[in-house]
DNA sequence: CATCTGGTAA
DNA sequence: CTAGCTACCAGATG
C-alpha cells in the first residue's frame, strides 16, 4: 500500500549498483523509476570502480528469453540475484533461493540475494546437487545464466560433501570415501598436527578403512527413502583418520570455503548408534508442527541422519517445538543451552509440554536449581554461561559440569545462537562432545563477521522461514514499524547545542517534551482506541523513571525485585487496568514478557539492531485468529513498533541504519513526522511552556548521582502497588483521530547515507573467483 | 528454606 | 573506551 515509497528507500540504501534494464516492462520500471538517489550511499572507493563494473552488471547485454515475463529472476554475473515478488512463481523461487543464496534485502516488490560459497555450501549440505542448482536457476531466470555464475557454482560446490566429521565412541574422525582427499587435507599443517595416529592401521595409505554401509536400519515403517538409499550406496568404503578433540575447531576452520575448501559435513547416524543409551521420549499427539516447522525438520533429517546446522525462525514462530521435535527424533541425551535462567525454565517447560519425557529425565542446571536426571540418558537444560563459566564453582556444580563434559551428547540444542558472543560458543562447543548441533535463531545479522563463525562452529543454515509467508499464514503478527520524528523544542535544543557532555546531551534529547507528548499520545491512542497492550522501552534510567512517574505507569528495571516484577507482569497480563508498562534493558533478556502488541522505544541504544530485533520479537506472537484477519479481505496490522527520535540530534544518526534493517527483514516501515497531530494535544503533558521549562530545569539539575535514583525507586514501588490508577479516559478526544495519526513522510528531504556507518560490501572481500574477474 | 547482600567475571 | 546489566558464587538473615 502506502509504504511502497519507503520500500524504495530501502532499495536505494543497498550497496548494489543499479541494474540497468534495457527492456523496460511494467515490472522493471517500478524498479528504476527512482533514479536520482541510487548511488548516493556508496562508499567512495566502491563508487569509483563501480563505474568500471557498471558494464558487467548492465542487464542490457543479456538476452531476455522470449517468455521472460513469466520468469521471476534476474541473475547477475557477480552472483547477485533479484527476485520479483509479484511473480506467480514467487513462492517456488523463494524456497529455492533461500536454500542456495543469502538474502540481502527483502522489501516488498523486489528481493535481492547473493550467491556465496557459504550459501552454496548450505545448499549442498541439505542435499541439492550442483546440476540441480544450475538447471533450476536457469529455469527461473529471465535471461540465460551468465557463464560466470555457472562457473562459480561449479567451482564452489565441486568439493562439497566429500568430507565428514564423525564422533564415534568419544573420538573424532575425519571421514571420506576418497582417500586422495584426505591426503590433500593432511598436507595442511594445522590438520596434520591435529591428527592422532592410531596403532592398528588398515589401509595402505595409513587411513582406517571401514565398510559403513549395509547396516543402515530400516525406518519404523520398514521403508527407506531414496536419499537414504543413495547415502547408503555412497558409503561403501570409508577412509578416515582421527583428530585431537581440542583441535576440532581449527581443523573445521581450515576446511572452510575460504581455505582448503573441503567443508566438513557433520552428520549423526543416530539410528545406528548402539553406544549411547536411548532416551525414551516421543512428541505428544497434540504437538502438531506447522508446515514450516515440519519443513525445517525435514531439512535437518533429510537423509535419515541428523545434520548439524542452523534453523532461522522469527521469535514467536515456535522455535521450541522444532527443538523438542528434533530431540524426540534423535532420542538420545540432549543438552539444551539458553541465554539465561528465565529461558532455561521456559525450555524445560516446553519439553514437558510437547514431549512424553519423564519428569525425572529432564533437569535444569542453573545457579539456583541444580537438578540431576535419573537413569543413563536425559535432557539437561542450562545456560551458556553456566557451561562456559571460568570462575570458581560450587562443589555441586563442579560435579554436574564434569558429567556434562564427559557425556557424549546426541543433540546439542543451542537457542538464540545469534545473541551469544562467539568466544562463548567456542568454549561451549569445545568443552562438550556432541554428535549433532542444532542452532536456533531469529535473525542472522549478516555483515557481522561472527555469522561466518557460526557457519563452521555449528554448521550451515539449514532453513530460513519466509517472514511474510508466516505473517500471511497468521502464524506471527503483522507488524507496522514506524519511526516517529519529534522536533526538539526551542529551549531544549539550544541547551543541547550548548552542552559538551554527551550524557547531558542524551538526557536532553530523550527528555525532549515533544517526544514525551508523542509517547503519551501513542499510549492513549492504543489503549483507548484499540485496547492494545503496550510496552515502552527506555535504556536511559532517568528517562524511564521520569516518563513512568509522569504517566503513572508501572515500570521494571534492573533494581526491581523479583516479587515486584512478577506482580507487575501479572497485572499487565490479566488486569484490564494495567495496559502499559515501562521497561529498561532488563526487558531485552531475562524477563518473560507476556502478550503485548505495541512497543514504543523512547531511547534505543545506538546501532544495536539485535536489540531492535529482539524487542520486535516481543510482539510477534500471533495476535488474533487467522480467520479474523482473513475475514476483512486484506490483512491488517495487529502489532506496532514505534521508535521515537528527536530530530536534528545524535539520535538521527542511526535512523537510516535502523530503517534499512527493518526493511531488509521484510517489515513495512514508515516515518511519522507530526505527532500529536497539529490541532490536538492540548490535553497532553507539557503543553504549556512553563511546564516544559520546569522539566528542562529538572533535566539540567539532575546529576548522574545515584541519590536521585534511590528516591525514584520508592516512587516506582508506590506506583506498582497502587497498580496504576488510570483515569477513565475520554474517548471523545480521540475520536476521528485515526486518519490523522499516520502522516506519511514524503521522500526527498532525507539525507540518505548521512549516518551510514555499515560498510557496503567491499569488492575485495568477495570470493576469489569473483575477485579475479572484476578486480 | 526463601530472600537479600556483596563481590567478581564477562 | 565505559556504563549498564546479568549470571554466578558465597554468606547473612529471619
Amino acid at each position: 500500500m502506502d509504504h511502497h515509497k519507503s520500500h524504495h528507500r530501502g532499495d536505494k540504501g543497498r550497496p548494489s549498483k543499479k541494474p540497468k534494464f534495457s527492456n523496460k516492462d511494467d515490472h522493471s520500471s517500478k524498479f528504476v523509476d527512482d533514479d536520482d538517489a541510487y548511488y548516493n550511499e556508496d562508499a567512495e572507493d566502491d563508487y569509483r570502480d563501480g563505474e568500471k563494473e557498471e558494464r558487467k552488471r548492465d542487464f542490457s547485454k543479456l538476452e531476455l528469453k522470449p517468455d521472460h515475463a513469466n520468469r521471476p529472476l534476474w541473475a547477475c554475473a557477480d552472483g547477485r540475484i533479484f527476485l520479483e515478488t509479484f511473480s506467480p512463481l514467487y513462492k517456488q523461487a523463494y524456497d529455492f533461493l533461500i536454500a542456495i543464496a543469502e538474502p540481502v534485502c527483502r522489501p516488498e516488490s523486489m528481493h535481492e540475494y547473493n550467491l556465496t560459497p557459504h550459501s552454496l555450501y548450505a545448499a549442498v549440505s541439505v542435499g541439492l546437487e550442483t546440476e540441480t542448482i544450475i538447471s533450476v536457476l536457469n529455469k527461473l531466470s529471465k535471461t540465460k545464466l551468465p557463464k560466470e555464475m555457472i562457473d562459480f557454482i561449479h567451482a564452489s560446490t565441486a568439493n562439497y560433501g566429500k568430507v565428514k566429521l564423525v564422533l564415534k565412541k568419544n573420538r573424532y574422525l575425519v571421514e571420506s570415501p576418497f582417500p586422495e582427499v584426505l591426503k590433500r587435507l593432511l598436507q595442511d599443517d594445522v590438520i596434520s598436527r591435529a591428527r592422532i595416529v592410531s596403532e592398528n592401521l588398515h589401509g595402505s595409505d595409513g587411513f582406517t578403512v571401514s565398510k559403513a554401509a549395509g547396516e543402515i536400519a530400516t525406518g519404523h515403517d520398514g521403508l527407506l527413502n531414496e536419499a537414504e538409499l543413495a547415502a547408503a550406496a555412497e558409503e561403501k568404503e570409508t577412509h578416515s583418520f582421527e583428530i585431537d578433540p581440542s583441535q576440532v575447531e581449527n581443523v573445521k576452520q581450515r576446511c572452510l570455503p575460504n581455505a582448503l575448501n573441503y567443508p566438513m559435513l557433520e552428520e549423526y547416524d543416530f539410528r545406528n548408534d548402539n553406544v549411547n543409551p536411548d532416551l525414551n521420549m516421543e512428541l505428544k499427539p497434540h504437538a502438531q508442527p506447522r508446515p514450516y516447522q515440519e519443513k525445517s525438520l525435514s531439512k535437518m533429517f533429510g537423509n535419515g541422519r541428523a545434520r548439524s546446522g542452523i534453523i532461522v525462525l522469527p521469535c514467536g514462530a515456535g522455535k521450541s517445538l522444532v527443538g523438542v521435535s528434533a530431540a524426540c527424533r534423535i532420542k538420545k541425551s540432549c543438552l539444551c543451552l539458553a541465554t539465561n535462567a528465565v529461558s532455561v525454565d521456559q525450555w524445560a517447560f516446553q519439553f514437558k509440554l510437547w514431549s512424553t519425557i519423564q519428569d525425572d529425565q529432564i533437569c535444569r542446571f542453573t545457579s539456583d536449581s541444580k537438578e540431576r536426571f535419573r537413569g543413563n540418558a536425559g535432557v539437561v537444560v542450562t545456560t551458556y554461561n553456566m557451561v562456559a563459566f571460568g570462575g570458581k564453582r560450587s562443589e555441586e556444580s563442579e560435579k554436574i559440569i564434569e558429567e556434562i563434559r564427559n557425556r557424549e551428547w546426541g543433540l546439542l540444542l543451542m537457542d538464540e545462537v545469534h545473541v551469544v558472543p562467539a568466544h562463548m560458543f567456542r568454549k561451549v562447543i569445545s568443552l562438550t562432545k556432541s554428535h549433532c548441533k542444532l542452532g536456533l535463531t531469529a535473525t542472522l545479522v549478516r555483515e557481522d563477521e561472527r555469522i561466518t563463525d557460526l557457519n563452521f562452529l555449528i554448521g550451515p543454515k539449514l532453513y530460513e522461514a519466509n517472514w511474510l509467508d508466516l505473517v500471511k499464514g497468521g502464524f506471527i503478527a503483522n507488524v507496522q514499524c514506524a519511526e516517529v520524528w519529534c522536533p526538539m523544542t526551542k529551549e531544549f535544543f539550544s541547551e543541547y547545542l550548548k552542552k559538551e557532555n554527551s550524557k547531558k546531551k542524551q538526557a536532553l534529547y530523550v527528555m525532549n517534551p515533544n517526544k514525551f507528548r508523542a509517547c503519551e499520545f501513542l499510549i492513549r491512542f492504543h489503549e483507548q482506541q484499540r485496547g492494545d497492550k503496550i510496552i515502552v522501552f527506555a535504556d536511559n534510567l532517568f528517562a524511564l523513571t521520569e516518563y513512568a512517574m509522569k504517566l503513572r505507569k508501572p515500570m521494571i528495571y534492573g533494581a526491581t525485585s523479583h516479587v515486584e516484577r512478577t506482580k507487575i507482569l501479572q497485572a499487565f497480563k490479566c488486569s484490564r487496568d494495567v495496559n502499559t508498562i515501562f521497561l529498561s534493558k532488563v526487558g531485552d533478556n531475562s524477563i518473560d514478557i507476556p502478550e503485548a502488541n505495541v512497543i514504543i522505544q523512547i531511547s534505543s541504544h545506538a546501532g544495536s539492531r539485535r536489540q531492535e530485533a529482539q524487542r520486535l520479537g516481543r510482539i510477534l506472537r500471533a495476535k488474533g485468529k487467522l480467520e479474523d484477519r482473513m475475514a476483512g479481505g486484506k490483512e491488517e496490522y495487529n502489532a506496532f513498533f514505534y521508535s521515537l527520535v528527536s530530530t536534528d540530534t545524535q539520535e538521527m544518526f542511526y535512523s537510516t541504519k535502523r530503517q534499512q534493517f527493518l526493511i531488509d527483514q521484510g517489515y513495512s516501515f514508515k516515518v511519522i513526522t507530526s505527532l500529536p497531530p497539529p490541532d490536538s494535544g492540548a490535553d497532553l503533558s507539557y503543553h504549556r511552556l512553563d511546564e516544559q521549562l520546569a522539566l528542562l530545569g529538572k533535566v539540567l539539575s539532575a546529576g548522574d548521582d545515584a541519590v536521585g535514583l534511590e528516591q525514584l525507586d520508592e516512587d516506582a514501588d508506590d506506583i506498582a502497588l497502587h497498580k496504576a490508577r488510570r483515569m477513565a479516559g475520554s474517548m471523545s478526544a480521540m475520536s476521528g483521530a485515526q486518519g490523522m495519526v499516520y502522516m506519511e513522510y514524503s521522500t526527498g528531504q532525507k539525507k540518505l547515507g548521512l549516518g551510514q556507518k555499515g560498510k557496503p560490501k567491499d569488492p575485495s572481500k568477495r570470493h576469489y573467483l569473483f575477485k579475479r574477474r572484476f578486480g
